[in-house]
DNA sequence: TTGCTCCTCACGTCACGTGAGGTGGC
DNA sequence: TTGCTCCTCACGTCACGTGAGGTGGC
């Protein structure tokens, strides 16, 4: 179990981490590399830099450019719409997961609902049961005591 | 009340309704008129017809085209990213609807808990007066009858 | 007749992709 | 030296907006 959390960390860092250089990316991505260049310099895609300033694209970064590529080419948007696309797009995902959050949360109330009914349930039976005993006390003629209502503080 | 739910509802009726012909509304989302054509044979915007052919743009028609227009003008998008944006927008604004009802639906479950968490307080205070009250008629030495273990059935 | 509507066709502009050209370090 | 990197500049293509041109009904 540890293993397997670590060996997602380990994806997830190595999704991140900038391994390709930029003819490498561009082929993975089907695209001019000339084309990476103009993305980046319009802010679509930041790919990490070598000491000596060359290019290094993660496969995170690839798969955005894929994403890029997609919008572009299938559904024929300019970079402006590309850029807008990306935020919403974000904006959805995390609007998404805190739906589904919530959706948990409004389960886990329900079922403290559920207990606390459980338990009010069980204390009412719990009174019937206090109340029969009581009851059995005083079958009607032959109490060896006067029945009378209890004052409180008397 | 009544009156002023009919107001609103005659409000969202004339919204949706196809009053401006295509020079009118061209004027108040100041745009060409040719371009609001080229935009409904690009399925941006569906303005009704009247009898004899005519656009007839409703005000709701009118603000559609100023959204677009700021897409384009502002941000310099295409139409494919205009048509996708106005998607995801639509999206976005049902799944925002939905997180303020779950809001809602979740804090009216924290009350209905709160509920039953003051019924069962009181369910434990009456058990505890109840068990105060069988306490009093048996003080030790003094009770006229003798105590014993409750049996039931007997 | 004027001014609107409808339509189609064509042109100018601009964004984008790509290629060329020149530099520099493994 | 080869093949990559870096950069800038320039051109071809295509989408979009707009204007022209011709029609028809209040």
């Amino acid at each position: 179990m540890a293993s397997r959390r670590t060996t997602r960390v380990t994806a997830q860092v190595d999704r991140a981490r900038g391994v390709f250089m930029i003819s490498v990316a561009a082929e993975l991505a089907a695209m001019h590399p000339q084309t990476l260049r103009m993305y980046e310099a319009r802010g679509l895609i930041e790919p990490q830099r070598s000491p000596k300033g060359t290019r290094l694209y993660s496969q995170a970064d690839v798969d955005r450019l894929r994403r890029i590529q997609a919008m572009t080419t299938e559904l024929g948007m300019n970079l402006a719409g590309v850029e807008r696309v990306l935020e919403l797009e974000d904006k959805l995902a995390r609007l998404q997961r805190r739906v589904e959050t919530m959706e948990r949360r409004s389960d886990a109330l329900q079922e403290e609902i559920a207990a606390r009914e459980a338990e009010i349930a069980r204390l009412e039976q719990v009174r019937e049961s206090v109340r029969a005993e009581i009851v059995r006390y005083e079958p009607p003629g032959t109490s060896l005591i006067p029945i009378r209502p209890v004052r409180r503080g008397s």
